[in-house]
DNA sequence: AGCTGCGGGCCGC
DNA sequence: GCGGCCCGCAGCT
């Protein structure tokens, strides 16, 4: 009855079998293997139909984490907890930064917070921000599934994600941290001043919070892993022009039909590059930006070169369950525009670390040897392996 | 304020 | 019955 089209998938795309995991159980089975060989280091960006089995011991496994913004959904069954993926926010106006990222903010996952964070305005172009839901699970949302079971926890995922990585969570609280701080820092501050009269006419919360750009590099590293391989280098030609589309803040609408979900999926400017493969990595980051000159930046030991790739297809089919009917084009792509660089002030000691997206991969994140299926120790640390005290040196403001 | 988990309830298939 | 989703509540950070 579970199972179905979704394990015939599974037979073939889990990407655990590839750890000589036991791939044969559903995470509805009545029982579970229990004769585990390998438990699997924390993925932070699970993606496609792979299932995982954590130590129980696991804190991200045991928090249900997922660095994509997942919510709880209600299946009905208290034994096995159910998440949908609600996909990312992007701008309306498809801008892209000076260096070539896209904005990619991770959705709030709290409903109201949700709606709140849509009458924001990009950070970047200060144009509309839409949610691009997920819609890689038959044409519905991914879902993950977890199931803690004797001394494991069973994590199942259905569905390939057909649009960009958002931030991290932690990204995205060290974003709000950042604007909340430049709110009080700078209350009279002309940007913000401007943007808010922006705002005003449309009755969006004029807050900063917009401010900071959450630049993504379209770079691999926000692509899910079934898009790495897809890599496309006419990517680049997608950045150019300018702004266009949207006025401001015209209206941001809970999310972006479906149609344009594929457009994104296909549109060069999400590629990655193949050599990506931090799954720590986030492709959105909290740093302001478009000009790397105000944040030059050493640390960005990850970061790869624009023309690395950031763009490529994101994805070039639809999920498992094909859905090619979303066709739409999106216009793509725009250099950074509108808005000058923030004002952020540049943490005391040292160079705007998150600037330039470039190098914004998550912060602290360690190298990875793949996307994270690597099952191998280390990832444990998974999404807190950006520290606070990095954070908080980064955001002195706090 | 926002995240997370839980559970009731509705709806479509 | 199943799956998706909305909503409210409660605990936690």
């Amino acid at each position: 009855m579970l199972k179905g089209a979704d394990d015939v998938v599974m037979e073939h795309e889990d990407s655990a079998s590839r750890h000589g995991e036991m791939t044969s159980w559903d995470i509805n089975d009545i029982k579970l293997p229990q004769d585990v060989r390998q438990i699997d280091g924390f993925q932070e960006w699970p993606d496609s139909y792979v299932k995982h089995i954590y130590s129980s011991e696991d804190k991200n496994a045991q928090r249900h984490h997922s660095s994509w913004a997942m919510r709880n959904t209600n299946n009905h069954n208290s034994r096995i907890l159910k998440k949908s993926c609600l996909g990312v926010v992007i701008c309306g106006n498809n801008c892209s930064t000076l260096d070539g990222r896209k904005i990619y903010l991770r959705p709030a996952i709290c409903d109201k917070a949700r709606q709140k964070q849509q009458r924001k305005c990009c950070p970047n172009c200060n144009g509309p921000l839409r949610l691009l839901s997920c819609r890689g699970h038959g044409g519905y949302p991914v879902t993950n599934f977890w199931r803690h079971e004797g001394q494991f926890i069973y994590f199942q995922s259905k569905g390939a994600h057909d649009h960009p990585r958002p931030e991290t969570k932690l990204e995205a609280e060290a974003r709000r941290s950042t604007q909340k701080a430049q709110t009080a820092f700078s209350p009279s501050c002309p940007r913000l001043k401007r943007i808010q009269d922006l705002e005003s006419p449309t009755g969006a919360v004029p807050t900063q919070e917009a401010l900071p750009p959450l630049l993504s590099k379209p770079d691999t590293s926000s692509l899910p892993d079934n898009f790495r391989g897809h890599i496309s280098k006419s990517s680049q030609e997608s950045v150019l022009g300018s702004c266009s589309g949207w006025p401001p803040c015209s209206r941001a609408g809970e999310d972006v039909s479906s149609r344009e979900v594929l457009a994104w999926s296909r549109s060069p400017a999400l590629g990655s590059s193949p050599n990506i493969r931090r799954p720590g990595s986030s492709p959105a980051v909290p740093c302001t930006a478009p000009s790397p000159q105000h944040c030059a930046h050493p640390s960005t030991p990850h970061t790869l070169p624009v023309e690395e790739d950031g763009h490529g297809p994101f994805r070039n089919s639809t999920g498992p369950l094909g859905d090619g009917s979303r066709e739409d084009k999106y216009p793509l792509a725009y250099n950074s525009c509108c808005l000058p660089p923030l004002p952020y002030p540049a943490p005391q000691g040292g160079p705007c670390p998150m600037a330039s997206g470039a190098q914004h991969q998550q912060l602290s994140v360690p190298p990875r040897g793949s996307e994270g299926h690597d099952g191998e120790g280390g990832h444990h640390m998974g999404l807190n392996y950006c520290n606070n005290d990095m954070f908080f040196n980064l955001y002195p403001l706090r």
